[in-house]
DNA sequence: TTTTTATCCAAGCATTCGCTTAGAAAATAG
DNA sequence: CTATTTTCTAAGCGAATGCTTGGATAAAAA
């Protein structure tokens, strides 16, 4: 009996998490988001019941965003420390786009938002333990390949390196190119 | 013949920077700035010209205010290593207080205002720009007592800790603090 | 086809936004 | 003292905010 939705939820969420990631929370506005998801308020509201919702939901998709389309060759089941570098040396050139400097989601959100709402905050810390739990994967095949010395040190270099991906992510969208280079080589090098 | 302001610009200045620096640009509204400022909105826009304005003063008073409260162990004349082993470690602990997790407001800015407004964006370098003067000095007076190698490279270290930094601001926003000692310590080690 | 039911669009709700204005209050100059 | 000039308070400006409602629309069920 009922009528059919004219769009795809998933679909009008991956554009709202563009908006978002552009933006930030407080300065995109219901309107903005109407426009580039291409419905009516309305239905962003029986979608998404409001728009804290509906940022928790772009939140996820980001994560699904990224772990799709950046961390595919880390994600690999015998990715080592060959793709750990390759991932950071790239996330520093990939920031050169002069237009392209939205940096990550996850680390704007932190900043905008940080701890102060308990449902935002629990959705950072997933993203944080996911690409945490990636690293140690990633660390634990470097040391059986023998990229990395065999004594070392797995749960605190992944603590190192999430804590390096933040700063990549910050830093990459004031710092300048070759600042961020430095800053990976070092992180990089450390471990050798 | 003119009356006295009966405030002080700089004292209602720093008001404004601790309220910028809890909620962020957007989430600040000037009737929260006038309440905490305690000035009406007349003064605000008569001694700071508009919203955006007050913000970049703000930053520039940011600035002063870390340089006085935060950095001054590392700009004595003579500072080295052991004092910016010292400010990296307090750093992780700090953040420690349910309550202060503001973070770093140059930090927070980047992430929510990046690099959309050419004002904002030239007053952050000048901080990222300070600091990594700064800490040029410091690895200099290291090398110097002998505290690190004397073939370090200067130059690709202090991108490297200006990095870290930056990681350090947003990973204290989320992260445990065990993580975040793990990231600076890890960030100390490799340079000895 | 007719009925039912969810979806859509447009308009509008109260509230808050950044900012301005009008007039009272106060302090200095003459 | 009066005159002048700037600061102050309080009210209010239009526009934008997040969110809701009412009726037209369309598709499945009978």
């Amino acid at each position: 009996m009922p009528r059919n939705k004219t769009y795809d939820a998933d679909v009008v969420l991956e554009k709202a998490m563009n908006v978002f990631w552009v933006h930030g929370y407080e300065a995109t506005s219901v309107r903005l988001l109407e426009k580039e998801m291409g419905i009516n308020q309305f239905s962003i509201y029986a979608s998404f019941k409001n728009k804290k919702n509906l940022f928790i939901n772009a939140l996820r998709a980001y994560r699904e965003f990224v772990i799709k389309n950046r961390f595919q060759a880390l994600l690999e089941e015998g990715a080592g420390f060959a793709e750990l570098e390759k991932f950071l040396l790239s996330a520093a050139t990939s920031t050169e786009g002069k237009e392209d400097k939205k940096g990550c989601l996850v680390v704007n959100t932190a900043g905008e938002l940080g701890y102060k709402d308990p449902d935002v905050t629990s959705e950072l810390n997933l993203y944080y333990n996911f690409i945490r739990n990636m690293i140690l994967k990633v660390l634990k095949n470097a040391v059986k390949k023998g990229e990395i010395p065999a004594n070392t040190d797995i749960e605190k270099q992944a603590g190192f390196f999430l804590g390096v991906m933040q700063g990549i992510s910050v830093a990459g969208k004031t710092m300048e190119k070759h600042l961020l280079q430095d800053f990976i080589e070092v992180a990089l090098k450390q471990i050798r």
